[in-house]
DNA sequence: GCCCATAGTTCGGAACTTCGGAACTAATGG
DNA sequence: CCATTAGTTCCGAAGTTCCGAACTATGGGC
């Protein structure tokens, strides 16, 4: 088994990090270890929503994310633990973070809202 | 020519901007499109960089833009004038945006940086 | 009206990416 | 040393992106 891969902070690319975060899975994923203390083991995420992931669609979510620079995975025996790298990705590109997550958070509360209140489609110009 | 489909502020979705402008030439129009007053035919985006787009890649990075809700397209005659939706994205997400620009912009200078003093590989973990 | 030029769009195939099941490896416990 | 658990790798199918060529739409000149 391969070492895990980490690029240095000043290799972070912005596009690879809208890249990972761009995929609502991967998103929630980052955003769930963030919460969580900023430790997880990879198969305490086994579903995002209601949807159930696959092992291997997993395990690629996450390489995606370390490789973005989001978090830094180690290996502690059999398992692996991921830490978001939110500090130093905020130092890098300050508010970037911040907004993304944010957004998601606004989103699925909108959705909510539209889900109680039964909507009239209307277009926009 | 179908018309040009614009989505309700309401149904912008964060994946969808992330999408859009996790591609970096798109990042760039979107960044000349705000700064340029707000308006912008297609045809005055023929090169990001030093890189000629051809206008079949410029139409759909246009199309993916527009679809995401960033910018709003209308056909004067024979062009189109694109501008931001800055405001309404801003109101719906907010610091989104500043965060993303923010962040392109910091790494280009980085870059500058880069190029100026050779630098030493130095490996994450 | 008819032709031309200009500005964008659509089509279609090649190249690339993503998804997920099956087979694999690595560490640990009995 | 076998079984179990945790994660990775492989690989084919499905989907996406890129870009040249062909196309459409608008406006101007005659």
């Amino acid at each position: 088994m391969r070492p895990l891969f980490h690029p240095a902070i000043d290799d972070v690319r912005p596009e690879a990090i809208l890249h990972a975060l761009a995929d609502p899975s991967r998103a929630a994923i980052f955003a769930k270890i963030m919460q969580a203390g900023c430790v997880e083991a990879c198969s305490a995420v086994s579903a995002v929503g209601d949807r159930v992931i696959p092992k291997s669609s997993l395990s690629n979510h996450f390489k995606v994310l370390r490789e973005a620079g989001l978090i830094r995975s180690e290996r502690h025996g059999v398992e692996v633990r991921n830490h978001s790298r939110w500090i130093e990705v905020e130092a890098r590109f300050p508010g970037l973070l911040a907004g993304i997550i944010n957004a998601y958070a606004l989103d699925q509360r909108h959705d909510l809202r539209a889900a109680e209140t039964p909507t009239l489609d209307k277009d926009a110009i």
